[in-house]
RNA sequence: GCGGUAGUGGUGUAAUGGUUAGCACGGAGGCCUGUGGAGCCUCAGAAGCGGGUUCGAUUCCCGCCUACCGCC
Protein backbone atom coordinates (compact mmCIF):
# COMPACT_ATOMS: atom_id res chain seq x y z
CA UNK A 1 0.00 0.00 0.00
CA UNK A 2 1.08 3.33 -1.29
CA UNK A 3 -0.24 5.02 1.63
CA UNK A 4 -1.00 3.66 5.12
CA UNK A 5 -2.80 5.42 8.34
CA UNK A 6 -0.65 3.48 11.29
CA UNK A 7 -2.44 6.05 13.89
CA UNK A 8 -5.95 7.25 14.55
CA UNK A 9 -6.31 10.04 17.42
CA UNK A 10 -9.68 9.33 18.77
CA UNK A 11 -10.59 12.84 19.62
CA UNK A 12 -10.27 14.44 16.15
CA UNK A 13 -9.54 13.57 12.88
CA UNK A 14 -5.27 13.90 13.50
CA UNK A 15 -4.05 10.93 11.97
CA UNK A 16 -0.21 9.65 10.90
CA UNK A 17 0.54 7.92 7.68
CA UNK A 18 3.33 6.37 6.38
CA UNK A 19 3.53 8.58 3.56
CA UNK A 20 5.93 6.78 0.48
CA UNK A 21 7.51 8.42 -2.42
CA UNK A 22 10.42 7.61 -4.71
CA UNK A 23 12.91 9.01 -2.26
CA UNK A 24 11.74 7.57 0.97
CA UNK A 25 9.04 7.13 3.20
CA UNK A 26 7.89 10.23 5.54
CA UNK A 27 5.60 9.85 8.27
CA UNK A 28 2.66 12.97 8.24
CA UNK A 29 1.81 15.06 9.59
CA UNK A 30 4.71 17.13 8.32
CA UNK A 31 5.73 20.64 6.84
CA UNK A 32 7.99 21.59 4.17
CA UNK A 33 9.33 24.67 4.16
CA UNK A 34 9.69 26.75 0.62
CA UNK A 35 12.40 26.31 -1.38
CA UNK A 36 10.91 27.91 -4.47
CA UNK A 37 14.01 27.82 -6.90
CA UNK A 38 16.01 25.29 -5.39
CA UNK A 39 16.98 26.56 -2.48
CA UNK A 40 16.03 27.98 0.93
CA UNK A 41 16.05 31.98 1.32
CA UNK A 42 19.37 32.25 3.18
CA UNK A 43 20.05 28.89 3.98
CA UNK A 44 21.02 25.78 1.36
CA UNK A 45 20.47 21.95 1.51
CA UNK A 46 23.30 21.34 3.66
CA UNK A 47 21.10 23.76 6.47
CA UNK A 48 18.13 21.29 5.75
CA UNK A 49 19.94 18.62 7.37
CA UNK A 50 20.77 20.37 10.65
CA UNK A 51 17.16 21.13 11.25
CA UNK A 52 15.30 18.43 10.23
CA UNK A 53 14.08 19.28 7.28
CA UNK A 54 13.06 16.05 5.26
CA UNK A 55 10.42 17.56 2.95
CA UNK A 56 10.55 20.70 1.26
CA UNK A 57 8.55 22.13 -2.22
CA UNK A 58 9.79 23.62 -5.42
CA UNK A 59 8.27 25.46 -7.83
CA UNK A 60 7.97 24.15 -11.70
CA UNK A 61 7.27 26.96 -13.41
CA UNK A 62 10.11 29.30 -11.82
CA UNK A 63 12.66 26.65 -12.56
CA UNK A 64 11.59 25.84 -15.79
CA UNK A 65 12.25 29.76 -16.28
CA UNK A 66 15.78 29.78 -14.37
CA UNK A 67 17.89 27.30 -15.72
CA UNK A 68 15.61 25.36 -17.39
CA UNK A 69 14.03 22.16 -16.39
CA UNK A 70 16.44 20.85 -19.30
CA UNK A 71 19.33 21.66 -17.13
CA UNK A 72 17.71 20.19 -14.27
CA UNK A 73 17.48 17.03 -15.87
CA UNK A 74 20.54 17.02 -17.20
CA UNK A 75 22.28 17.38 -13.65
CA UNK A 76 20.40 14.36 -12.76
CA UNK A 77 17.09 16.17 -11.16
CA UNK A 78 17.04 18.55 -8.94
CA UNK A 79 17.83 16.12 -6.28
CA UNK A 80 20.90 16.08 -7.47
CA UNK A 81 21.15 19.53 -8.75
CA UNK A 82 20.32 20.89 -4.92
CA UNK A 83 22.03 18.39 -3.44
CA UNK A 84 19.20 17.45 -1.16
CA UNK A 85 18.14 13.81 -0.51
CA UNK A 86 14.84 13.99 1.38
CA UNK A 87 11.48 14.51 -0.50
CA UNK A 88 10.54 17.38 -3.06
CA UNK A 89 7.43 18.60 -3.97
CA UNK A 90 6.82 21.03 -6.99
CA UNK A 91 4.40 23.52 -6.87
CA UNK A 92 2.72 23.71 -10.81
CA UNK A 93 2.76 27.47 -11.20
CA UNK A 94 -1.09 27.92 -10.85
CA UNK A 95 0.09 30.16 -7.43
CA UNK A 96 2.21 32.63 -10.19
CA UNK A 97 -1.04 33.78 -10.89
CA UNK A 98 -0.93 35.83 -8.02
CA UNK A 99 2.36 37.27 -9.11
CA UNK A 100 1.51 40.46 -10.81
CA UNK A 101 5.20 40.26 -11.76
CA UNK A 102 5.00 37.19 -14.10
CA UNK A 103 1.28 36.49 -14.76
CA UNK A 104 -0.08 38.39 -18.18
CA UNK A 105 -3.25 36.06 -18.51
CA UNK A 106 -4.93 32.89 -18.69
CA UNK A 107 -7.79 31.33 -20.78
CA UNK A 108 -8.73 27.79 -21.41
CA UNK A 109 -5.69 26.37 -22.79
CA UNK A 110 -3.48 27.61 -20.33
CA UNK A 111 -1.68 30.21 -18.17
CA UNK A 112 0.12 33.30 -19.80
CA UNK A 113 3.45 33.74 -18.29
CA UNK A 114 6.09 36.51 -18.90
CA UNK A 115 9.90 35.34 -18.32
CA UNK A 116 10.76 38.08 -16.71
CA UNK A 117 14.55 36.78 -17.51
CA UNK A 118 14.12 37.38 -21.41
CA UNK A 119 10.60 38.94 -21.77
CA UNK A 120 9.27 36.18 -23.54
CA UNK A 121 5.59 35.36 -23.04
CA UNK A 122 5.11 31.83 -22.79
CA UNK A 123 1.89 29.66 -22.04
CA UNK A 124 1.83 27.32 -19.64
CA UNK A 125 -0.40 24.40 -20.48
CA UNK A 126 -1.00 21.25 -18.15
CA UNK A 127 0.67 19.31 -20.57
CA UNK A 128 3.74 21.51 -20.47
CA UNK A 129 3.30 21.95 -16.98
CA UNK A 130 3.43 17.71 -16.02
CA UNK A 131 6.68 17.48 -18.45
CA UNK A 132 8.34 19.98 -16.44
CA UNK A 133 8.09 18.10 -13.21
CA UNK A 134 8.67 15.01 -14.59
CA UNK A 135 11.96 16.76 -16.15
CA UNK A 136 12.62 17.97 -12.84
CA UNK A 137 12.20 14.83 -10.98
CA UNK A 138 10.75 15.90 -8.23
CA UNK A 139 8.71 12.75 -6.30
CA UNK A 140 5.33 14.71 -5.73
CA UNK A 141 4.00 16.99 -8.77
CA UNK A 142 0.95 18.97 -8.07
CA UNK A 143 -1.95 19.86 -10.97
CA UNK A 144 -2.02 22.86 -12.87
CA UNK A 145 -4.77 25.10 -11.10
CA UNK A 146 -6.83 27.98 -11.95
CA UNK A 147 -6.47 30.06 -8.84
CA UNK A 148 -8.54 33.33 -7.98
CA UNK A 149 -7.22 36.24 -5.91
CA UNK A 150 -9.37 37.28 -3.08
CA UNK A 151 -11.96 38.02 -3.48
CA UNK A 152 -13.36 36.75 -5.98
CA UNK A 153 -16.90 36.78 -7.62
CA UNK A 154 -18.72 34.59 -8.35
CA UNK A 155 -18.32 34.09 -12.00
CA UNK A 156 -14.84 33.78 -11.26
CA UNK A 157 -15.06 31.03 -8.95
CA UNK A 158 -17.15 28.95 -11.35
CA UNK A 159 -14.96 29.41 -13.81
CA UNK A 160 -11.91 28.83 -11.35
CA UNK A 161 -13.05 25.47 -10.36
CA UNK A 162 -13.90 24.16 -14.62
CA UNK A 163 -10.77 25.33 -15.37
CA UNK A 164 -9.24 23.28 -12.31
CA UNK A 165 -11.43 20.33 -13.14
CA UNK A 166 -10.60 20.19 -16.49
CA UNK A 167 -7.26 21.13 -16.52
CA UNK A 168 -6.64 18.23 -13.76
CA UNK A 169 -8.53 15.78 -16.02
CA UNK A 170 -5.32 16.96 -18.78
CA UNK A 171 -2.57 16.77 -16.19
CA UNK A 172 -3.64 13.37 -15.19
CA UNK A 173 -4.33 11.92 -18.67
CA UNK A 174 -0.68 13.10 -19.56
CA UNK A 175 1.17 12.18 -16.02
CA UNK A 176 -0.35 9.12 -16.57
CA UNK A 177 0.88 8.29 -20.11
CA UNK A 178 4.70 9.83 -19.23
CA UNK A 179 5.44 9.58 -15.76
CA UNK A 180 8.32 6.50 -16.04
CA UNK A 181 10.32 7.68 -12.59
CA UNK A 182 6.97 6.87 -9.96
CA UNK A 183 6.35 10.60 -9.64
CA UNK A 184 3.23 11.15 -7.38
CA UNK A 185 0.59 13.42 -8.71
CA UNK A 186 -1.68 15.46 -6.43
CA UNK A 187 -4.82 16.79 -7.58
CA UNK A 188 -5.78 20.53 -6.19
CA UNK A 189 -9.27 21.72 -4.84
CA UNK A 190 -10.50 25.37 -5.95
CA UNK A 191 -13.82 27.01 -5.23
CA UNK A 192 -12.89 29.84 -2.94
CA UNK A 193 -14.88 30.52 -0.06
CA UNK A 194 -17.88 29.00 -1.49
CA UNK A 195 -19.06 26.14 -0.25
CA UNK A 196 -21.03 24.54 -3.16
CA UNK A 197 -18.09 25.28 -5.32
CA UNK A 198 -15.79 23.71 -2.69
CA UNK A 199 -17.85 20.63 -2.79
CA UNK A 200 -18.39 20.51 -6.42
CA UNK A 201 -14.72 20.58 -7.27
CA UNK A 202 -13.88 18.00 -4.62
CA UNK A 203 -16.50 15.13 -5.59
CA UNK A 204 -14.82 15.65 -9.49
CA UNK A 205 -11.44 15.79 -8.15
CA UNK A 206 -12.11 12.29 -6.52
CA UNK A 207 -13.43 10.74 -9.26
CA UNK A 208 -10.26 10.92 -10.80
CA UNK A 209 -8.34 8.94 -7.91
CA UNK A 210 -5.40 10.91 -7.03
CA UNK A 211 -2.96 9.46 -3.96
CA UNK A 212 -3.11 12.65 -2.65
CA UNK A 213 -5.04 15.97 -2.72
CA UNK A 214 -4.73 19.63 -1.67
CA UNK A 215 -7.01 21.87 -1.06
CA UNK A 216 -5.75 25.61 -2.67
CA UNK A 217 -7.06 29.17 -2.66
CA UNK A 218 -7.17 29.63 0.86
CA UNK A 219 -5.03 31.87 3.55
CA UNK A 220 -5.12 33.99 0.75
CA UNK A 221 -6.72 37.15 3.15
CA UNK A 222 -10.12 35.48 3.64
CA UNK A 223 -11.69 35.84 6.86
CA UNK A 224 -10.34 32.88 9.22
CA UNK A 225 -13.92 31.28 9.79
CA UNK A 226 -14.38 31.35 5.96
CA UNK A 227 -11.08 29.47 5.77
CA UNK A 228 -11.81 26.76 7.67
CA UNK A 229 -15.34 26.18 6.55
CA UNK A 230 -13.79 25.61 3.08
CA UNK A 231 -11.49 23.42 4.24
CA UNK A 232 -14.08 20.84 6.30
CA UNK A 233 -15.84 21.41 3.54
CA UNK A 234 -13.81 20.26 0.67
CA UNK A 235 -12.32 17.43 3.05
CA UNK A 236 -15.51 15.84 3.40
CA UNK A 237 -16.01 15.17 0.11
CA UNK A 238 -12.61 13.63 -0.86
CA UNK A 239 -11.15 10.01 -0.07
CA UNK A 240 -10.66 10.16 3.59
CA UNK A 241 -8.15 7.57 3.74
CA UNK A 242 -5.99 9.81 1.26
CA UNK A 243 -2.97 12.73 2.13
CA UNK A 244 -4.43 16.02 2.44
CA UNK A 245 -2.35 18.69 1.79
CA UNK A 246 -3.29 22.28 3.16
CA UNK A 247 -1.23 24.54 0.20
CA UNK A 248 0.12 27.87 2.54
CA UNK A 249 -0.63 27.37 5.87
CA UNK A 250 0.43 28.51 7.73
CA UNK A 251 0.74 29.93 11.35
CA UNK A 252 1.85 27.63 14.16
CA UNK A 253 -1.69 26.85 15.35
CA UNK A 254 -3.42 27.01 12.24
CA UNK A 255 -1.60 23.75 11.18
CA UNK A 256 -2.93 22.20 14.91
CA UNK A 257 -5.93 22.86 14.15
CA UNK A 258 -5.31 21.82 10.23
CA UNK A 259 -4.58 18.80 11.46
CA UNK A 260 -7.03 18.21 13.70
CA UNK A 261 -9.59 18.46 10.96
CA UNK A 262 -7.81 15.98 8.76
CA UNK A 263 -5.00 17.80 6.87
CA UNK A 264 -1.72 15.80 6.78
CA UNK A 265 0.86 17.94 4.80
CA UNK A 266 2.05 21.67 4.65
CA UNK A 267 4.04 23.94 3.34
CA UNK A 268 4.38 27.97 3.61
CA UNK A 269 6.71 31.20 3.71
CA UNK A 270 5.02 32.52 6.85
CA UNK A 271 8.38 30.45 9.14
CA UNK A 272 10.94 32.12 6.90
CA UNK A 273 9.61 35.29 5.49
CA UNK A 274 8.80 36.29 9.56
CA UNK A 275 12.02 35.29 10.48
CA UNK A 276 13.71 37.75 8.03
CA UNK A 277 11.25 40.43 9.88
CA UNK A 278 12.82 39.27 13.17
CA UNK A 279 10.24 37.53 14.82
CA UNK A 280 10.53 33.54 15.99
CA UNK A 281 8.10 30.93 17.65
CA UNK A 282 9.12 29.44 20.89
CA UNK A 283 7.09 26.49 22.92
CA UNK A 284 8.38 28.08 26.02
CA UNK A 285 7.71 32.37 25.73
CA UNK A 286 5.12 32.68 23.03
CA UNK A 287 6.30 34.50 20.01
CA UNK A 288 9.44 36.97 19.94
CA UNK A 289 10.39 39.96 17.92
CA UNK A 290 13.99 39.93 18.74
CA UNK A 291 14.47 43.62 16.78
CA UNK A 292 13.35 45.09 20.67
CA UNK A 293 15.08 46.72 23.52
CA UNK A 294 14.59 44.21 25.85
CA UNK A 295 16.43 41.76 24.22
CA UNK A 296 19.56 43.82 24.37
CA UNK A 297 21.02 41.74 27.19
CA UNK A 298 19.28 38.93 27.25
CA UNK A 299 21.62 35.93 27.54
CA UNK A 300 18.94 33.21 26.99
CA UNK A 301 19.02 31.39 23.63
CA UNK A 302 15.71 32.03 21.82
CA UNK A 303 14.13 29.28 23.14
CA UNK A 304 15.52 27.03 26.14
CA UNK A 305 13.77 24.25 25.25
CA UNK A 306 14.89 24.29 21.89
CA UNK A 307 17.55 22.17 20.59
CA UNK A 308 18.50 23.65 17.15
CA UNK A 309 21.76 25.32 15.97
CA UNK A 310 20.82 28.62 16.41
CA UNK A 311 19.94 27.72 20.19
CA UNK A 312 22.46 25.78 21.02
CA UNK A 313 25.46 28.14 20.33
CA UNK A 314 23.67 32.11 20.54
CA UNK A 315 21.76 34.14 23.03
CA UNK A 316 19.28 36.87 22.11
CA UNK A 317 21.09 39.38 22.94
CA UNK A 318 23.72 38.35 20.33
CA UNK A 319 20.93 37.85 17.57
CA UNK A 320 19.54 41.50 18.57
CA UNK A 321 22.65 42.91 17.80
CA UNK A 322 23.49 41.28 14.32
CA UNK A 323 19.92 42.25 13.69
CA UNK A 324 20.74 45.98 15.06
CA UNK A 325 23.86 46.43 12.72
CA UNK A 326 21.92 44.63 10.03
CA UNK A 327 23.90 41.82 9.66
CA UNK A 328 22.27 40.09 6.48
CA UNK A 329 23.01 36.44 8.30
CA UNK A 330 20.70 36.72 11.07
CA UNK A 331 18.39 36.05 8.50
CA UNK A 332 19.73 32.90 8.17
CA UNK A 333 20.23 31.87 12.33
CA UNK A 334 16.39 33.10 12.84
CA UNK A 335 14.85 31.06 9.61
CA UNK A 336 16.77 28.11 10.51
CA UNK A 337 15.18 28.58 14.08
CA UNK A 338 12.01 28.81 13.09
CA UNK A 339 12.03 26.41 10.44
CA UNK A 340 13.18 24.04 13.43
CA UNK A 341 10.74 24.65 15.44
CA UNK A 342 8.07 24.18 12.42
CA UNK A 343 9.49 20.27 12.48
CA UNK A 344 9.56 20.33 16.17
CA UNK A 345 5.86 21.24 15.80
CA UNK A 346 5.16 18.31 13.76
CA UNK A 347 6.89 15.74 16.16
CA UNK A 348 4.98 16.78 18.98
CA UNK A 349 1.67 16.60 16.87
CA UNK A 350 2.96 12.61 15.66
CA UNK A 351 3.52 11.67 19.52
CA UNK A 352 0.32 13.00 20.23
CA UNK A 353 -1.42 11.94 17.94
CA UNK A 354 0.36 8.29 18.59
CA UNK A 355 -0.25 9.15 22.44
CA UNK A 356 -4.05 10.42 21.69
CA UNK A 357 -3.14 13.31 23.40
CA UNK A 358 -3.76 15.58 20.49
CA UNK A 359 -6.65 17.42 21.72
CA UNK A 360 -4.54 18.74 24.51
CA UNK A 361 -1.48 19.81 22.07
CA UNK A 362 -4.29 21.93 20.19
CA UNK A 363 -5.52 23.35 23.31
CA UNK A 364 -2.17 24.46 24.24
CA UNK A 365 -1.25 25.62 20.89
CA UNK A 366 -4.51 28.17 21.35
CA UNK A 367 -2.41 30.02 24.33
CA UNK A 368 0.29 30.85 21.14
CA UNK A 369 -2.57 33.25 18.84
C1' G B 1 39.02 88.42 25.78
C1' C B 2 37.35 89.75 20.52
C1' G B 3 34.90 88.26 15.98
C1' G B 4 31.98 84.69 13.22
C1' U B 5 28.49 80.63 12.89
C1' A B 6 24.79 77.58 14.97
C1' G B 7 21.18 76.11 18.90
C1' U B 8 14.25 72.29 16.38
C1' G B 9 11.85 65.01 19.47
C1' G B 10 16.76 60.27 22.07
C1' U B 11 20.08 61.31 17.43
C1' G B 12 20.72 63.74 12.54
C1' U B 13 18.08 67.29 9.99
C1' A B 14 13.85 70.37 6.90
C1' A B 15 10.51 74.26 6.19
C1' U B 16 7.92 78.39 8.06
C1' G B 17 5.69 85.80 10.76
C1' G B 18 -0.62 82.60 10.79
C1' U B 19 -4.79 75.73 11.96
C1' U B 20 -2.14 69.31 13.89
C1' A B 21 6.50 72.14 12.90
C1' G B 22 8.02 67.79 7.90
C1' C B 23 11.59 63.71 7.07
C1' A B 24 15.19 59.82 8.44
C1' C B 25 17.26 56.73 12.22
C1' G B 26 16.25 55.17 17.09
C1' G B 27 11.65 53.71 20.56
C1' A B 28 6.64 51.23 21.32
C1' G B 29 2.78 48.26 19.00
C1' G B 30 0.80 45.56 14.76
C1' C B 31 1.21 42.85 9.96
C1' C B 32 3.48 38.85 6.85
C1' U B 33 0.22 32.17 4.94
C1' G B 34 1.36 26.90 -2.65
C1' U B 35 8.54 33.16 -1.29
C1' G B 36 10.17 39.58 -6.00
C1' G B 37 13.46 41.95 -0.93
C1' A B 38 16.57 43.56 3.40
C1' G B 39 9.22 44.82 3.35
C1' C B 40 4.47 47.29 5.06
C1' C B 41 1.10 49.90 8.69
C1' U B 42 0.03 52.60 13.37
C1' C B 43 1.50 55.33 17.60
C1' A B 44 4.64 58.27 21.05
C1' G B 45 8.23 62.02 21.05
C1' A B 46 10.93 68.65 19.66
C1' A B 47 11.68 75.02 19.18
C1' G B 48 18.33 76.44 25.07
C1' C B 49 16.88 80.56 28.76
C1' G B 50 15.08 85.60 29.39
C1' G B 51 13.27 89.99 27.24
C1' G B 52 11.50 92.96 22.91
C1' U B 53 8.77 94.04 18.06
C1' U B 54 3.86 92.14 16.38
C1' C B 55 -3.09 90.99 16.47
C1' G B 56 0.19 86.62 16.30
C1' A B 57 7.36 84.69 17.01
C1' U B 58 10.17 78.31 16.24
C1' U B 59 10.89 82.18 12.47
C1' C B 60 12.63 89.15 13.20
C1' C B 61 15.64 92.08 17.14
C1' C B 62 18.55 92.29 21.98
C1' G B 63 20.91 89.92 26.21
C1' C B 64 22.51 85.50 28.57
C1' C B 65 23.95 80.42 28.18
C1' U B 66 26.03 76.39 25.26
C1' A B 67 28.80 74.32 21.06
C1' C B 68 32.08 74.81 16.99
C1' C B 69 35.55 77.84 13.97
C1' G B 70 39.00 81.87 13.55
C1' C B 71 42.01 85.77 15.92
C1' C B 72 44.87 87.94 20.09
Amino acid sequence: MQFEIIAQDKKTKARIFKFKTKSGTIKTPFFMPVATKATGKFYDSNDMKKIKVKAIIANALLLSLEPSAAVIKSLGGIHRFMNFKGIIFTDSGGFQMYSEHLFLGVNENGIRFRNPFTGQRILCTPEKDMQIQLDIGSDVAMCLDDMPLYPAKKERLIQSVKRTIAWAIRCKRYHDKHNNINQLLFGIVQGGTDNSLRKICAKKLSTLKFPGYAIGGLAIGEPENLMWQATKVTLKHIPEKTPKYLMGLGKPYQLLKAISLGIDIFDSRYPTKTARHNQVFTFSDSTLKLQRKIYKDDKNPIDKTCNCPVCQNYSRAYLHHLIKIKEPNVKRLLSLHNLYFYQCLMEKAQESIEENKFHKLLEESKQWN
